[in-house]
DNA sequence: GTCTATACGACGATAGAC
DNA sequence: GTCTATCGTCGTATAGAC
């Protein structure tokens, strides 16, 4: 019942502190060569003990990735998720680790056996609907051409985003929140003839 | 000095044996649960036998994304390089296992102490280059917005094709060439009011 | 140069004691 | 709930046969 004194009140703790510690190991190490020894190192228990608490090491990655979006709902919860997507694309500078690790994962994750692939699909069936309606709500505000489809946008929009996480890594010197204010200009934004 | 009847054509052509071997296992298995044994068992050969001709085991994936981009060349060498990545991101579809390799390589050699982030470096900037330049010719022929940044739009366009690949694995329904073309016209096609 | 056999350390995961 | 011990698999280095 209770979450905070509860029985599984330790539990969720130590779940939250594992899931910090993991988050400064990837941080540094990006996702490639982070093991499950080394995460159990960072908080202080064992492997077998740390994977007590997420069953595998992949689960504890989309843990991780679950947190993260969490975060980010919570720093850019602007009341145009277009915005917030501009926004996040600009922060992912700061977090270097943690963009390779969503990369990496969301690519591989492809597979439908993959335990994470679920959650992806879900995450990105979402988010397209958050997006579409933004890209609604710009239409009726006539700052979005009209003759875009907005389930085409918001896929679009996502696509973007995703690869423009990848070519950052590779010595892109645009800024990606640029990027995503210069599509939007050339898609009917404000500056658009009329 | 001769490539076909040299000393080295058994070296070269047992290397092309390999990477076709390997295409049809990664076709099958996608990336993530391909192992050096399975490769090796695939071509005929010890694993130690097969190190021999790429040294590990990312060189060889890289060699299969230099064959699979030097394939694409071959069939999709459109004049324009922006329908050519219009036609590959069609038929991509049909290679599914291949789409994951590269997306899943593309991510994780992100890190500057990868083996094959050079490769990567390499390519990304001749793509931007070869999109910018067909970018300059369509705004000259009046079929792109003339406002739009050449290496902005080329840029905008690999994240576009990159971040589709993964998205593609996760129940999209829409056509990732049909994308491609919706984008263009937004961009300033034929279609633009003028 | 081409290839096999063998071996090694690190990995993710499990079983079962406490 | 957490540990130790152990497992099977992984990528790859080495030695040496052909």
């Amino acid at each position: 019942m209770a979450t905070s004194r509860g029985p599984y009140a330790k539990g969720v703790a130590k779940r939250a502190e594992i899931l910090r510690a993991a988050l400064a190991v990837i941080a540094r190490h990006g996702y490639r060569k982070t093991s499950t020894r080394e995460l159990a190192a960072a908080a202080g228990l064992s492997e077998a003990g740390m994977l007590h608490y997420f069953g595998s090491k992949e689960k504890l990655f989309e843990a991780v990735l679950r947190a993260r979006d969490d975060a980010d709902r919570e720093r850019f919860d602007a009341a145009d998720p277009i915005d917030g997507l501009t926004a996040i694309a600009g922060h992912n500078r700061s977090v270097p680790g943690l963009v390779q690790l969503y990369s990496t994962f969301s690519a591989e994750a492809g597979d439908p056996e993959h335990p994470a692939h679920q959650f992806f699909v879900e995450r990105y069936a979402g988010l397209r609907e958050a997006l579409a309606t933004a890209v609604r709500a710009r239409q009726a505000a006539g700052t979005l051409d009209p003759a875009a489809d907005p389930e085409t946008i918001a896929t679009l929009l996502i696509a973007l985003s995703d690869g423009l996480q990848v070519q950052t890594q590779y010595e892109l010197d645009a800024d990606p929140a640029d990027l995503f204010g210069h599509l939007l200009d050339l898609l009917g934004g404000p500056t658009r003839d009329s």
